[in-house]
DNA sequence: AATAGTAGTATATATTCCATAGTAATTAAT
DNA sequence: ATTAATTACTATGGAATATATACTACTATT
């Protein structure tokens, strides 16, 4: 059943969701209208030439949109589309899975001298 | 807010899930238990170096559980833990954005000659 | 008796990612 | 008033990752 067709909409789906840094990118952006380098920032420091290339097909997939205000200083906004913006659903279910499964590594107690 | 926190779950989870392969072996594994080639094939051709990474890394996070049944012929199978197996919620969520929001690329009318 | 299938590993190559420097102009700090 | 920081990227070369392919030893099918 859950193999992977080439024109089913999930599996499409999956292979830009999981490209690196794309699903940082989309819960970034889900708090609002960012620039490239809060973006870059927010997301854990991708490199640029990735992030360009990253935001360059979502923006191309139609999940994402870019707005120029000035070339220089140079003065850039992204945000989600309406299709992008309902990538909340996906971001939302990772973040309830990942709050019930994610045991985090104990942090070791200070031994007092 | 959605920033890249260290110790977020959230940050945590999508930094597996956001790895090649890793959403395509946990959609395929929600139809039940499968053997190496048979996720291989599932999964699009997934190459065997990658796969076999993907899933002791998928093990080591307590998503996957591998059983061998013997060694030579080589027989083993995969399915997902309890808490792989609520990762379809996650995968549920992609389906139903993609459904929606993916506009397939037209298939041209073959011209009548 | 020959063929195909099993779960990987090894190797060499191809693809992707990364750190870093650099651009020109504006703003903030000193 | 001068300097430093910030903006959005692109270019480059090197590092990390993924890939195709061949290989193993054994069984089940043809």
């Amino acid at each position: 059943m859950n193999e992977v067709q080439p024109s089913c909409p999930a599996v499409e789906a999956i292979s830009f969701l999981q490209e690196k840094w794309v699903l940082y990118i989309v819960r970034t952006l889900l708090d609002g209208t960012k620039g490239f380098n809060e973006i870059r920032r927010n997301v854990g420091n991708c490199n640029p030439s990735t992030l360009s290339e990253r935001l360059e097909m979502l923006e191309s997939e139609g999940i994402v949109s870019k707005t120029v205000h000035s070339t220089m200083p140079p003065r850039t906004s992204y945000r989600l589309t309406c299709a992008g913006y309902e990538l909340q659903t996906v971001v939302a279910a990772i973040d309830s899975w990942a709050r019930v499964h994610w045991k985090p590594v104990p942090t070791p107690e200070l031994e007092p001298a």
